[in-house]
DNA sequence: CATGAATGAGCCTTCATTCAT
DNA sequence: TATGAATGAAGGCTCATTCAT
C-alpha cells in the first residue's frame, strides 16, 4: 500500500533511529548485550514496531553493517577523487580513513564485533555477498592508485611486491591499527597520538619504496589538512578533538 | 588433595582436552557459540566434570585467552635471544609472530574474539591485569630491540615517530594483517601469500626509516630462513603447508 | 506504559493468582518445593509470564510475606479500635489473631517459613526492613493496649515484668501455640480445640497479673463472640468450621 | 564384620563430628546451605565416607532431629526428677527447658527448621513415628505434674482448661518465645532479657490459675537457682552469659 | 575402607519472536 | 498500525549420589 509523503518520512526516520540507538547498544554491551527489548524501550516504542522494520535480530545487524562499509566506501570514493599525483591521492585516502574511524568509530566498533563473531556466517547468502563486494572495490580503490602510481613513473614495486599485496599492507596497518586503538589498552601502553602513528608509519613504509614524492619532499602533513577541509569539510567539526 | 601422580596426569591431560575442545567450538560458532553443554558432548563427559575443572563458562575462556598470550610471549621471548645485528632481531620477532600465528591459528582467533566482545569487561580483575601485563611485555620486547637499534647507529627515527609508535606500527600490521587473513575473505581478494606480504610490507617500513642494514644489503629471507630452522625448529613440521 | 481498565484488571488478578498457586505450593512443599516452573505450570502459563510479573523467585516468596504481615496488621489495627476496656480490646486483639490463623492459616505458614529459613538474608534490604517495621507496629499496638490498662487502673505490673515483656509473652504464647497448630501433629497429643486453649492460656496470664475486670468477673466469651460478630463479620463465614 | 573396639571407638566419634559439622551448616546456611561437599571438606573427609554412616542427606537431617529431641527429653526427664512439690518441679522443668534453648541453641534452631520445612513428609515413617513418640513422652511429663498438682490439692484447674490445654499453653509460651528470640529480631522490639520474660509470663499464668504456692508465696528464683545448681551444674558454664 | 571424579536430572532465568487486541 | 503479554526453547550452573580405584 501506498504511504502518504509525510508517513514515508516518519517511516525513514523511525528505522534511522532504530538503528542508531542498535549501534551503540552493540558498541556498549557487544553482541549479547543488544537486546531487541531494550532497543524497544530506549527508542520508546514498542517491540512489535521494531519488527515492522526488521524481521529478526541478525537483519538489524546487518543493516548496522551494511551501513558501515557503506560509509566507509563513500569515503573512500570521495577521496579517491582528489585532484593530486597518486601519493597525494593515498595520503586523501589515508584523511578519509582516519575521519572515518575517528568520526564513526561506532561504525568501526561494529565492524569489528561483525568481524569477530561468527555472525556471518548466520547471515543470508545476498547480505554475506553484499559485504564482500564492497570490501572488493575498497581494495580496488586502493590498489588502483597504486596501479596509477606505477603508471606515471613515481612507484617502482619491488617484484616481491604486488599492488595487492601493498594494498593490503596500508589496509593491514590502518586496520590493525585502529582495531587497537577502539578497543582501548593503548593509553597504558605508552603509544602517543596513535592514528598519527599510522599516518607516519604508512609514509615510511611508501617511502621505503621509493614512491615519489618522498615525505620529506613535500609538504603532506599540509596537503593532508588541506585535502580534509577541502574534502571533509563537512565532517570536521568534532573530529579534531581525539 | 593429594593425587597419585597418575591421577595428577590423566588430570592434566583432561583439563587440556577441555580447552582444546573449547577453543574448537570458540572458533567454529564464536563466543555465543560456545556451550558449556556442547563441550561436555563433544567431550563425552558430563557437564559436571566440566565444572570441576572450571568454574564457569567465562572461567574457560579466559583460561583460553591466558594460554594464547602466553604461548606469543614465550615465542616472541624465544626470539629476542636471536644473536645478531638488531635489526636482524625484529626479522626474529617476524619469524616468531608468523610462526605464531600459523601454527596455532586458533590461539589467535581466540586472541581476536576476545578483543573484540565486551568480555574483558566480565572477566575477574585478575585476569585482566594479567592480559594487559602480558601486551606490555610484548611491546616492550619490541621497543627495546628499536632502542638497541638506535644506540648502536643502525636507526634514526624522525622526530615523528617514537620507537613506542614505530612499534604500534609493526604491531598494527602483523595484527591488522593476521586478523584479516584469519577471518578469512582473502582468497576472493587477489592477496597472494599474505604472511610474506606482511613481513614485506614491515622491510619496506624499516627501509623507509633507513635502518641498517636495508633489504637489499642482506638477504633476510635467508636469515629468517635460519632463525626457523635454528631457534624454532620444534615448531615448523607443518607451518610450511599454509 | 498506560494499560487499559481491563487489562490492568487482568494483570492484577493473574498476579493475585500468581501469589495464591505460590503460597500454597509453598505450603505444600515447602521453600525448596516451590519451583517457578511448577507455579507456570499450575497456572497454565509459561515461566515468561510469572517472570514479568516478579523478577525472581525470592521476589515471588517476599511479596507473599509481605502480603501476609499486613493481612494481620490490618485486622490487629480493626480490633485495637473497639470501644471497650483495655482488658477487652486486648480480648479483641484475640480474636483477631485467631481469625487471621483460621482464616488465612496458608498466610500464616508462610509467615513461619520464611521466619525459619534463611530467606530473610537474602532479600533485599528495602523488603527486609518493611517486615521488621510491621512486627515493630504489631507490638506497638499491643504494648499501647497494655499501657491503657496501667494508665486506667486496671492493671498493675509487677517490677518484673515490662508492657514489652508481657507483650512478649501474649505473642510468644500466640505465635507458638499456632505454629504447633499448623504444623499438625496436635491431634494424637490429646489437646482438644487448640484455638480455645490458646485465648484460655492468655486469659489466665492476664488473671495472673490481675488485670481488671478478670475472666471470672465477666464474660469474655461473650464479649468476643460480639466483637467477631461486630467487627469482623465479613471474615466469619467459615471460621466456625475447625 | 567385627571391628575392633578402636575401630568402633573411632567410628562413633567420626559420627559425632559428622553431625556437629552438619548442625552448623544447617544453623548458619539453613536447609539449602546444608551441602554434603561441603560436610566433607570441613571434615577433611571424603563424601564417600559420610556415606558411609548417613545413606543420604535426609538421613544426616532426621538424625539431627532425633539427636535434638533426645536432648531435650533427657533434660526433662532429669528435671522431673526434683524433689518438691509440683509447681516447684514445673519451675525445674522451666529451668531445663531454659537450658536446653540456650545452652543447645543450634539443636533447637534445628528443630525449628525442620519443623517449617516439609522434610518431615520425605521423612522415614520410621523416623516421623519416632518423633512424635517423643513429643508425646514430652508433653507426657508435663501434664503427667499438672495431674500431680491437682491430687496434691494444689491446684484446681476451672473446667475450661484441661491439663493437656494447659500444657499446651506452656508449651506454646516456651517454644513461640524460644523461636522468636532465636529468629533474631528481638533486639529492635524492645524486649529486654527475654529468657526470663518467658518464664516470668509462665509463672503469671500459674498464678492465674491460682497454683498453689503463687510466685509471691515461695521465692521461685531463688529455687530455680538452687535447681539449676543442684541438677544442672554440668551445663552450666556459659549459660549465665546472654 | 577411603577417595573424589563422574554423573545428570533439575532448577532458575533470559530473550527473540509471535499474535490477539 | 501499534502494542506488549505470552511463549518456550535454550543455556548456565548445582549438588546429591554412585562407583571404580
Amino acid at each position: 500500500m501506498n504511504r502518504s509523503p509525510r508517513k514515508e518520512r516518519e517511516w525513514k526516520e523511525r528505522e534511522a533511529r532504530i538503528l542508531e540507538v542498535a549501534r551503540r547498544l552493540l558498541m556498549e554491551h557487544g553482541y549479547l548485550g543488544l537486546k531487541m527489548d531494550q532497543i524497544a524501550a530506549e527508542m520508546e516504542y514498542s517491540k512489535g514496531t521494531i519488527y515492522q522494520h526488521f524481521s529478526s535480530k541478525e537483519d538489524v545487524i546487518m543493516e548496522l553493517a551494511a551501513q558501515t562499509i557503506e560509509k566507509r566506501l563513500e569515503l573512500m570514493a570521495r577521496a579517491s577523487e582528489y585532484k593530486g599525483r597518486p601519493r597525494e591521492r593515498i595520503a586523501a585516502l589515508g584523511v578519509a580513513v582516519e575521519l572515518f574511524v575517528r568520526r564513526f568509530a561506532d561504525y568501526f566498533r561494529v565492524e569489528q564485533i561483525i568481524r569477530a563473531d561468527s555472525i556471518r556466517e548466520k547471515a543470508a547468502q545476498e547480505r554475506q555477498e553484499k559485504l564482500t563486494a564492497c570490501e572488493l572495490r575498497c581494495m580496488g580503490i586502493v590498489s588502483g592508485i597504486v596501479r596509477d602510481g606505477i603508471a606515471a613513473g613515481d612507484l617502482t614495486l619491488p617484484e616481491f611486491l604486488t599492488p595487492e599485496q601493498l594494498t593490503f599492507g596500508m589496509w593491514s596497518l590502518s586496520f590493525g591499527g585502529s582495531s587497537i586503538i577502539v578497543t582501548g589498552q593503548l593509553g597504558e601502553l605508552g603509544v602517543e597520538e596513535p592514528f598519527q602513528a599510522i599516518i607516519n608509519n604508512i609514509q615510511m613504509l611508501l617511502d621505503g619504496l621509493n614512491w615519489k614524492p618522498l615525505s620529506y619532499e613535500t609538504d603532506y602533513p599540509q596537503t593532508m589538512e588541506r585535502i580534509a577541509e577541502e574534502m571533509f569539510s563537512d565532517l570536521l567539526d568534532d573530529a579534531r578533538t581525539p
